[in-house]
RNA sequence: GCCGAGGUGGCGGAAUGGCAGACGCACGAGACUUAAAAUCUCGCGGUAGCAAUACCGUGCGGGUUCGAUCCCCGCCCUCGGCACCA
């Protein structure tokens, strides 16, 4: 194996939770494992089969970590009047022995917990290199605000109809100073790197090759993401680009812009809105007769939810504002300006032009008697044309009159405008900055100070990790603000800067933030549990901290973590579930950007090839959930059946990426199965020759499941494995012990335990271990073996016949053909000659008689 | 409304242009057993037939092809996600 390669498979890590792994998480981990062992097995290299560890050489990496801060630990913990620091860490003991028992073989020296202060530490100080280089900034953000409980809650915590979950008070916003992240800056390299060529980065992964490896070399070496996961992220960040347009107030000294994203169709626009939360909807209507009606629309506006207002049924409503604004598009026109519900703050600019080619604007108009204009003639004589078909012959359009819209006209639309002076290009995007603040305990220490003097300071490398305080009561406070806020000793501290008294930040970071980087740590993690007595990641970090350096962070990375990660990274293999499409993966690609733009990381694109699980459902087909009572807790079933079958059933129920409902009496086949072919290890005689038929079936099983492991396809693999068991039991058909090993091989990575004791019948001893000799390759040359070959007969498309043809002969069209007419069977079928054969060599005969 | 994933026996599913229903579950019959469980053997899409066999059959309608569960066009339904996005 090339030193220079490679495999990193990743599960997205999970939330340790109190009720324990579920049998999702098993899903998903135990592909991560098959994927795992069945590359450690590849990556064996048999020129060193002498050294002792051949197979630890291999670089396969398969880590396993918690994403353990956030509310749920926080609110379980409050629940149960204890503090998060007790029960996180009792609950991923658990979630490790259950993984355990599941025979998960990941790396166990490489395990933490995001609030390990250690791992923290470096979460704060990535979290420090974004906001020198400008990518933090503060900002009044809204918050849901509960005003019975006096607390923030998080948008979980609030019931679609606008009510806190907990005490069922309607809820309102508060504003708070929060930090934000500038997610935005890096919107279009977030957009294009989605198809970007990754070159080497992606090919470090390739040495194994498998089948579908092989196919990636050769297609484009772009993101391999699901495309409906793809679609997801490119909506998310929404870009559009347009055009803002100026307009003036008729008798006011105000402009108003308003967004286009299809500025060929402004001609038509006949009217504006406004959205009722728009800062200058007040001034126009001050003191004027429209005042008190515009007011009320505002203020009844403001009472509807978020919610409420996307319901489909919602009604559009406004009320005239009394102003009008000029038309750039058309000189002398004025356009009335109208306050309605459908236009929204923080998209576009909250105002809007309007016109018939938009349905919305047109029912609109059509509500309130506004005079339309259409610029393209209609094909439905009901309905006018939709701009976003983007398709027409303009009329009525000044300067374009006559012209057929297409991609050019557009830009030359565009440009005209800009001649013109009354806009300008814009792109606006769907993606907003991103919220990094919490008001809550549970969660990384925001390492700012704020000083009077010297404003807001960065905490110095040298201090952290700043860690969370010990509390007993952590409950959100009565203001909105932290709990840590109220900790006096702790928010009390010096300004770095001037060494006058200042304050800490007592905000705490999102969940989100252990996990934007937890798969680079993997690389270079060193935990407490090592055997080899290597120092530790903290023992080393402690080296740096010590040390006279400023910098002991940057050192460390450079030094320490760099290397590691280049090796390893980026991530091969990513599997998790499909609810983390948009949110962590961008945010998770966004950090990367950022290091690798500091020089942090040599690749811009953290997750190469991405798979999302399908769910498991409860027996009865619907969501497993503790209010339904249809929970299945795979401690149970593995106590019950055994882990191996739980494994196999997990992969066998069905298409791994689909939803499937558990099926517990499917399970009982997956044990019986494994203890059929145990019978029949034991009642075979370890001194015979293997039969051709099923020496050809072997060979195939194998290409099979290494195709099969690579594109996800379990269930076919173990399928094929019960298919080549019931060929052996049911046939008069022997193996050789060789084959027996082979065969024990290719379950390791389904069933390990089973493989294990398999192995051992075949004649190995126990201190030989089945995946340690790598993944066996088995050769039948075609023909060699000398099996007749089936060949299904057609008459016109339809199955007449299924005929056996000697090997020697069976890819010699003329010989089979011969053969196939001897047939009594086809005989009977062929009436007349054919006007045409076709012949598939190897496999089919068709006579076309019509 | 838009985007995505699906629709095949009693059930989970297999077959990605070439023998539809692999494999497993459930069910039925038989063997073993005093009996039951477990295990083993056989059967198991529908219709007709004692049978050989024939016809029908992959959500619906059309098309391409020697041949379609698979590719194309138009619909219907289910699930998941997003949405007054200017």
């Amino acid at each position: 194996m090339d030193k220079d390669k490679k495999m990193y498979v990743l599960g997205m890590f999970p939330y340790p939770s109190g009720d324990g792994l579920h049998v999702g998480h098993v899903r998903i981990y135990t592909a991560v494992d098959v994927m795992a062992r069945y590359f450690r097995m590849k990556s064996f290299d048999p020129s060193t089969r002498s050294t002792r560890s051949g197979l630890l050489q291999a670089r396969v990496l398969a880590p396993m970590g918690w994403d353990a801060f956030g509310l749920p630990a926080e609110n379980a913990a409050i629940k149960n009047k204890t503090i998060p620091q007790e029960i996180v860490p009792k609950n991923y003991n658990n979630f490790r022995e259950q993984m355990k028992a599941l025979s998960f073989s990941f790396d166990w020296e490489r395990e933490f917990a995001t609030t390990d202060p250690t791992y923290y530490g470096l979460t704060q100080w990535i979290f420090l290199e974004l906001y020198k280089k400008g990518l933090v900034y503060r900002e009044q953000v809204p918050i849901n605000w509960c005003p019975k409980c006096k607390t923030g809650l998080a948008n979980e915590e609030v019931l679609p109809d606008g009510t806190h979950e907990r005490c069922g008070t309607a809820t309102g916003k508060k504003d708070l100073p929060q930090w934000v992240m500038k997610i935005t800056k890096y919107a279009d390299r977030l957009l294009s790197d989605l198809d970007m060529d990754l070159g080497e980065d992606f090919d470090k992964g390739l040495s194994f090759d498998s089948p579908q490896l092989a196919q990636d070399s050769q297609a484009t070496r772009s993101l391999d993401w699901p495309r409906g996961i793809l679609e997801m992220q490119r909506n998310w960040i929404g870009k559009k680009e347009g055009v803002r347009l100026f307009h003036k107030v008729e008798g006011m000294d105000l402009q108003l812009d308003a967004f286009s994203a299809y500025p060929i169709w402004c001609f038509a626009d006949t009217f504006m809105v406004i959205a009722p939360e728009h800062p200058l909807v007040k001034e126009l209507v001050k003191g004027s007769e429209y005042e008190s009606s515009v007011t009320k629309f505002i203020e009844e506006s403001a009472q509807i939810t978020a919610e409420q207002r996307t319901e489909e049924k919602f009604e559009k409503k406004g009320v005239f504002t009394g102003r009008y604004t000029n038309d750039p598009f058309n000189p002398g026109s004025r356009l009335p300006v109208w306050v309605a519900n459908f236009a929204v703050m923080g998209f576009g600019t909250g105002i809007i032009r309007c016109s018939a080619h938009d349905p919305r604007d047109y029912e609109f108009a059509q509500k309130y008697n506004i005079q339309l204009k259409e610029v393209v003639e209609r094909i439905d004589p009901l309905v006018p044309v939709n701009a976003h078909t983007n398709e027409g012959v303009l009329k009525d359009s000044g300067p374009f009159t006559g012209s057929k819209i297409s991609s050019q006209t557009i830009e030359e639309v565009k440009e005209w405008i800009e001649d013109q002076k009354i806009g300008r290009r814009e792109t606006t995007y769907h993606l907003r900055d991103w919220v990094f603040s919490r008001q809550r305990y549970w969660g990384e220490p925001i390492p700012l100070v704020h000083c009077k003097t010297c404003g807001v300071q960065a905490l110095p490398e040298k201090d952290l990790p700043l860690e969370l305080p010990d509390l007993k009561s952590y409950e959100p406070t009565d203001t909105g603000e932290s709990p840590l806020s109220r900790v006096t000793e702790w928010v009390k501290t010096t300004c770095p800067k001037c060494g006058e008294e200042a304050r800490r930040e007592t905000d705490t970071m999102p969940n989100w933030a252990g996990s934007c980087w937890y798969h680079l740590a993997f690389a270079f993690w060193k935990n407490a549990n090592r055997q080899d007595g290597e120092k530790s990641t903290h023992d080393v970090l402690e080296v740096y901290r010590k040390s006279q350096s400023d910098t002991p962070y940057t050192d460390f990375w450079r030094e320490v973590a760099r290397p590691a990660i280049d090796k390893y990274l980026p991530v091969d293999w990513y599997l998790g579930g499909a609810e983390h499409a948009v949110l962590h993966l961008l945010y998770a690609r966004f950090w990367n950007k950022v290091l690798y733009d500091l020089g942090h990381l040599s690749f811009t694109e953290p997750y190469l090839r991405l798979r999302s699980v399908g769910m498991v459902l409860a027996p009865d087909g619907r969501k497993m959930s503790k209010s339904w009572g249809n929970v299945i807790n795979p401690d149970d079933v593995v106590k019950q059946y055994g882990s191996d079958p739980v494994r196999l059933y997990e992969m066998f129920m069905g298409p791994w990426d689909q939803v499937t409902a558990w099926d517990s009496r499917a399970l009982v086949g997956m044990r019986r199965f494994l203890e059929r072919v145990q019978k029949a290890y034991e009642d075979s005689p370890l001194d015979q020759e293997t039969s051709p038929l099923l020496l050809q079936k072997l060979a195939k099983l194998v290409a099979h499941i290494e195709r099969g492991i690579v594109e996800q396809k379990f269930n076919t693999c173990i399928a094929g494995c019960m298919e080549f068991v019931n060929e052996w039991k049911n046939g008069s058909l022997v193996l050789s012990r060789e084959h027996m090993g082979n065969f024990a091989q290719i379950m390791c990575p389904f069933a390990p335990k089973t493989a294990q004791k398999l192995w051992e019948i075949a004649g190995h001893d126990s201190s030989s271990k089945v995946e340690a000799l790598g993944w066996p390759q088995i050769e039948v040359k075609e023909g060699e073996i000398g099996l007749p070959v089936v060949y299904a007969v057609q008459i016109n498309g339809k199955l007449r016949a299924v005929v056996e043809v000697a090997s020697e002969v069976a890819r010699d069209k003329e010989q089979v053909l011969k053969q196939v007419r001897a047939s009594q069977t086809v005989a009977k079928w062929l009436v007349g000659e054919p006007k045409r054969t076709i012949f598939v060599a190897g496999k089919l005969v068709n006579f076309v008689l019509v």
